[in-house]
DNA sequence: ACCTAGGAAGATCGT
DNA sequence: CTTCCTAGGT
C-alpha cells in the first residue's frame, strides 16, 4: 500500500556512530520531533503515539493501516521504548510480514535484521516450540506437515480402524481436525457430540490417534504450530513468562482474521508478566470447554489482577453478549501491574476467512477483551478516486454485524465501475485481454494492472489467453513451486535427513526412484515398525538384518540407509547446498529424471536446479525446511512489467491503479458452496470479499460478468451475481463486452440492467442450441483439432480462439458473431507444420523446444521462460 | 513388482 | 476437464 501522503525515506545519516542496532538508528534519525510523524493525519499519529495500553485500529481499506503500524514500530524503537527483540509484531501472511520489513527498512534507513519476532502467527508460534520443543513431546528438528502429508496420514489411520475411506473421506476428517486446532482444542476438548460425526463416532478417537501418530513422527502440523504453542505455556508457565516479559510491545495485524487459537495466544503472551502466584499458575491448563462444549475463553486467563474471576468456576460468557459485570471483574487493567501494550489493528469489512476458523467475533469484542482499550478509526482513504469508494461502501452496507466506518475520499470522483458482460469464460477472457491492451496503449504499466479472481481454476483460462497474446504475466500463489512431485520428492530426501523419524517422507522416497521395494516391502516395513514402536527407518535398519526380504530387496534396502547414513554425516562438513545435489545425484533421483522422455521432464530437472538455488539464501538445511514448510512461495523475479493474476485472497493487502474482477456470477461470487455451508454470514463473507476486491483498486474497477460457464467440464448457464445489483447506479456503468459481440444482439440491458440474462436463456430453446446438444457427447470432429472447416458454421474461421480446446460446444448457438482480430483467424487448423523437439523462437519468450503438439497449439520449453502454450503462428523456426 | 488403461469421483479460499 | 484409485495384464 502506498498512499499518496507516504512520507518521504530518510535515510539514517552517514556519521552517525553505527555502535546500536536499529534502536540506535532509529533515535538517531529523530532530531528534535519526530520526522517519521509528519504528513500522518491526526487519527493515524494518535493510533501511532498511543503507546500505553490496549489499541484498536479500526482501519479500513486503503487508510494506511501498515504505514501506522510500521511507524508505530520506529515510533516505539526511536522513543527508546523497546529494543527491536522486545517487540512482537506478528501478522497472517509473509508478504504481509515481508511487506512491513521492508517498509521498516526503508523509514529506518536499514535493512532490519534486529526484528526477530516479526512475522507470521504461524512461523513465530513454530519458533517458540521449537526452542522448547522437548516439553511438549517433539525434537527440535520436528518436521511441517504439510495438507498432503496430514491427509496421507489420515488415511493410514483410516484405514488401521477399518473406516472405509469412501464413506468417511480423509480430507474430511483433516476437515474437522483443522477446525477444532482452529478453535483451540486438543482431543480430550472437543465436545463429544462433534467428535461423534465422523466415521460412527470415532472422529475424537482418530483424533487422538492422529496426535499420537503425530509426536512419533516428531512432526507437526499447522494447526499444532499454535495448539502446542498455547499447551506450551499452559503447562510450563515459566516458559511463559519468560516470553511476557521479553515482548514489551504486541501489533497485531488484520485482526479480524485471527481464529480462536491465535487469540488464545495472543491473550497468554499479553498478560503482563508476573509474579504468578502459584495459586494463579496452578489454574492454568484449565480447559476449554464448558459443560454446552462451546469453546469456554473465559478460563484460560491467568491474568493476575483478576485472579478471582479467573478461578470463578463457572463459564463465563466473554463470548456471546458481553456481560458487563464479569467484564469489569475481569478487568486487568485494574491490577497494579499496567496491561501490556498490545495494537490490534483491523477491519471487521475484510474479514475473509471465517472458513478458516476466523472470528469476526475476536475484533467486535476487543474493548470487552482489553478493558480500557483505546479504540481509533481510520476513515480517510487515500487509495482510490471517488466512484469505486462509492461502489465499495455502498456494496459493504448490505451487511449487518459491523462495526461501522465511512469510508470517505478528497480524491477526484474518476472513472465510473464498470461492468461486463460476456458470453462466456473464453470471451470474458478476451475482452480483458484487449481492455489490457488498450489500457497499455494507453501507457499503463503492465504493473498496475491486476485480475483479482475468486477461485484459482478461474485462472487457467487468462493464462492461456495471454500466452496467445503473448502478454506478460505473473501469477501469484499459484501453483505452488513447492507442491510439485519433483520438488516435493527432493524435499522428502532432505526431510529423511534432518528427522530420521519422518515416516512420510520416507515412504514417499523409499522406491523413488525405483528400487523395487514395492508395496510389499514398505507394508512389511510398516508391520515391524507398529510392533515396536519405531520408525520406518529404524524398522528398514533392522529387518536387513534379516531375510525377511528378497534378497534384491534386502540389498537395495540397505544400500538406501548407508546411502542416509553417508548423507548425514556428510550434512556436518558439507553446505547444504551441495549437499542437496550429491543426495539428488547419488540417489538416483536426478538420473531419473534425466531418463524420462516425457514432455515435462526437462522443465522439472530445472525445478530442481531452482530448488537448490534457494536453498543458497539459507544458513543450513534446518532453516531452510522451517522456511518452506512454513512459507510455500516463490519469490519470483518481481521487476518484470507483467500483469499479475491472484485470487481475491491473496490480493488483501495490495492494491493496483487498474482492476479487472471476472467471474461476478451467481453460485461462483458468491460461491454456492459457501452459501450452502455458511448461510447468510457466508454470503456476508463472500461480500466483504467482493468489497477487499473492489478496494484494492486505485483509479479503474472493472467487473466481469459471463453467462456461460464451464463447471466440471459441463457447461452451465449462469446468472449475474447479486452483489452487481448492489451496486450504486450512479458509479457504475454498463458496457459492452469487447471480447466479442455481445450476447446474439441483445442490445442493451434493461432498467434493471441484469433482468433480461434470464430471459437470454430462452434462446435455449433454438435448433441451434438442441443441436449442440445433441453433438456434445462426441462432439470432437473426426480430426483431432476440433471441427473441420466446411463443418464450422463460420466459415472457417473460428471466432471462438484457439484450435479447439474448451468450446466446442457453444459456438453453434451464438448469434450474430464479430470475427476477433487475426489473431485466431491465423489458426491453421488440426496440424502442425511443427515437429517434435523443433527449436523454436518466440517474439516475447525467445528461444525454445517444442515438447507437445496438440493440433495447432504447442508446448514449447523456452530456454528462459519455462514452459508455455502458444499457438503455432506465434513461432517460427530458429 | 511394475505398468497401463479405464472408471469413478471431485473442485474455493491458504498458514 | 482433472486427478486419484483400482484392476488386470505383463
Amino acid at each position: 500500500m502506498t498512499e499518496p501522503n507516504r512520507v518521504s525515506r530518510f535515510p539514517a545519516p552517514d556519521h552517525q556512530p553505527v555502535a546500536g542496532g536499529i534502536a540506535a538508528r532509529a533515535r538517531a534519525t529523530t532530531t528534535g520531533g519526530a520526522r517519521y510523524l509528519a504528513g500522518l493525519n491526526p487519527e493515524q499519529r494518535d493510533a501511532v503515539e498511543t503507546l500505553d495500553g490496549p489499541v484498536l485500529v479500526l482501519a479500513g481499506a486503503g487508510t494506511g493501516k501498515t504505514r501506522v503500524l510500521t511507524t508505530r514500530i520506529a515510533h516505539i524503537l526511536s522513543q527508546g521504548r523497546a529494543r527491536p527483540g522486545e517487540i512482537l509484531s506478528v501478522t497472517f501472511t509473509n508478504k504481509a510480514a515481508r511487506e512491513m520489513k521492508t517498509r521498516l527498512a526503508e523509514m529506518l534507513g536499514q535493512a532490519v535484521e534486529g526484528m526477530p519476532w516479526l512475522g507470521t502467527f504461524h512461523a513465530i508460534a513454530g519458533r517458540i516450540l521449537r526452542s522448547h520443543a522437548e516439553l511438549v513431546q517433539l525434537k527440535s528438528n520436528f518436521t511441517v506437515l504439510d495438507v498432503d502429508d496430514q491427509i496421507r496420514l489420515l488415511k493410514q489411520l483410516l484405514q488401521a480402524e477399518n473406516i472405509d475411506d469412501k464413506r468417511w473421506p480423509a480430507r474430511m476428517l483433516a476437515g474437522l481436525i483443522d477446525g477444532w486446532k482452529n478453535r483451540g482444542l486438543s482431543p480430550s476438548q472437543v465436545p463429544s457430540g462433534e467428535a461423534a460425526v465422523f466415521g460412527n463416532g470415532k472422529g475424537g478417537k482418530l483424533y487422538t490417534s492422529y496426535q499420537e501418530r503425530l509426536k512419533i513422527l516428531n512432526a507437526a502440523d499447522f494447526g499444532d504450530l499454535l495448539l502446542e504453542n498455547i499447551r506450551l505455556f499452559r503447562e510450563n508457565p515459566d516458559v511463559l513468562r519468560q516470553y511476557q516479559t521479553r515482548f514489551k510491545f504486541i501489533l497485531v495485524d488484520e485482526y479480524q482474521d485471527t481464529n480462536v487459537a491465535q487469540y488464545l495466544w495472543l491473550r497468554l503472551l499479553s498478560q503482563a508478566p508476573s509474579s504468578l502466584t502459584p495459586a494463579t499458575s496452578a489454574a492454568v491448563p484449565s480447559p476449554l470447554v464448558g459443560e454446552g462444549g462451546s469453546v469456554e475463553r473465559s478460563e484460560t486467563e491467568p491474568g493476575e489482577g483478576s485472579v478471582s474471576a479467573d478461578r470463578d468456576p463457572s463459564p463465563a460468557s466473554l463470548r456471546s453478549a458481553p456481560s458487563p459485570t464479569r467484564g469489569e471483574g475481569r478487568d486487568i487493567s485494574a491490577a497494579t501491574t499496567p496491561p501490556k501494550n498490545i495494537c490490534c489493528v483491523g477491519d471487521d469489512d475484510q474479514s475473509i476467512y471465517g472458513w478458516r476458523g476466523a472470528e469476526v467475533d475476536n475484533i467486535l469484542r476487543f474493548e470487552h477483551d482489553f478493558p480500557g482499550a483505546k479504540v481509533i478509526r481510520l476513515e480517510r482513504n487515500y487509495r482510490s478516486t471517488g466512484h469505486i469508494l462509492a461502489a465499495a461502501s455502498h456494496l459493504i452496507t448490505h451487511n449487518e454485524g459491523r462495526l461501522g466506518k465511512t469510508l470517505r475520499t478528497e480524491d477526484v470522483e474518476g472513472e465510473k465501475v464498470t461492468v461486463t458482460g460476456a458470453w462466456d469464460s473464453e470471451e470474458e477472457a478476451r475482452g480483458i485481454g484487449e481492455e489490457i491492451e488498450e489500457l497499455q496503449r494507453k501507457g499503463e504499466h503492465l504493473n498496475d494492472i491486476a485480475i483479482l479472481v475468486r477461485a484459482s481454476y478461474q485462472m487457467r483460462e487468462f493464462e492461456d489467453r495471454f500466452v496467445t497474446l503473448g502478454l506478460p504475466y505473473r501469477v501469484i500463489g499459484g501453483p505452488r513451486f513447492y507442491e510439485r512431485a519433483e520438488i516435493r520428492d527432493a524435499l522428502a530426501y532432505l526431510r529423511v535427513i534432518n528427522s530420521p523419524a519422518d515416516d512420510l517422507a520416507f515412504e514417499r522416497i523409499v522406491n523413488v526412484p525405483k528400487r523395487g521395494l514395492g508395496d510389499a516391502a514398505v507394508q512389511m516395513l510398516h508391520d515391524h515398525a507398529r510392533k515396536r514402536r519405531i520408525p520406518l527407518f529404524e524398522a528398514a535398519r533392522a529387518v536387513v538384518e534379516t531375510d525377511e526380504l528378497k534378497p534384491k530387496a534386502r540389498g537395495s534396502l540397505r544400500q538406501l540407509i548407508l546411502q542416509f547414513e553417508r548423507w548425514r554425516a556428510q550434512r556436518e562438513v558439507t553446505p547444504h547446498t551441495e549437499l542437496a545435489e550429491i543426495v539428488l545425484d547419488e540417489s538416483g533421483y536426478t538420473e531419473m529424471w534425466q531418463k524420462d522422455r516425457s514432455a515435462d521432464a526437462a522443465g522439472r530437472l530445472d525445478n530442481l536446479k531452482e530448488l537448490i538455488r534457494s536453498m543458497e539464501e539459507f544458513e543450513n538445511l534446518h532453516g531452510f525446511l522451517e522456511h518452506i514448510s512454513l512459507v510455500m512461495d516463490r519469490e519470483g523475479a518481481a521487476d518484470e512489467e507483467a500483469v499479475s493474476l491472484m485470487t481475491l485472497h491473496s490480493a488483501k493487502g495490495l492494491e493496483f491503479d487498474n482492476v479487472f474482477l471476472p467471474g461476478w456470477e451467481e453460485g461462483l461470487f458468491p460461491s454456492q458452496r459457501t452459501l450452502d455451508e455458511q448461510g447468510r454470514a457466508g454470503l456476508e463473507e463472500e461480500r466483504r470479499l467482493a468489497h477487499v476486491g473492489l478496494t484494492r483498486a486505485r483509479r479503474r474497477a472493472k467487473l466481469y460478468f459471463a453467462t456461460n460457464r464451464r463447471i466440471h467440464g459441463t457447461w452451465t448457464t449462469t446468472i449475474p451475481s447479486r452483489f452487481l445489483d448492489e451496486l450504486p447506479a450512479d458509479s457504475v456503468e454498463i458496457t459492452e463486452s469487447k471480447g466479442g459481440s455481445g450476447w446474439g444482439g441483445a442490445g442493451g440491458y434493461g432498467p434493471s440492467r441484469f433482468d433480461n440474462v434470464e430471459s437470454f436463456g430462452s434462446s435455449y430453446a433454438t435448433p441451434g442450441w438442441q443441436r449442440a446438444q445433441a453433438r456434445r457427447p462426441g462432439a470432437r470432429g473426426p480430426s483431432e483439432g476440433g471441427f473441420k472447416e466446411e463443418q464450422s458454421p463460420f466459415g472457417g474461421r473460428d471466432p471462438f480462439g484457439g484450435g479447439g480446446f474448451g468450446g466446442n460446444f457453444g459456438r453453434n448457438k451464438r448469434g450474430p458473431l464479430t470475427i476477433e482480430g487475426e489473431l485466431v483467424a491465423k489458426s491453421t487448423g488440426a496440424t502442425s507444420e511443427f515437429a517434435l523437439d523443433d527449436r523454436v523462437f518466440h517474439q516475447k519468450f525467445g528461444y525454445g523446444r517444442v515438447v507437445k503438439i496438440d493440433g495447432n497449439k504447442l508446448t514449447i520449453a523456452f530456454d528462459k521462460a519455462g514452459e508455455k502454450k502458444v499457438v503455432d503462428s506465434f513461432v517460427a523456426r530458429a
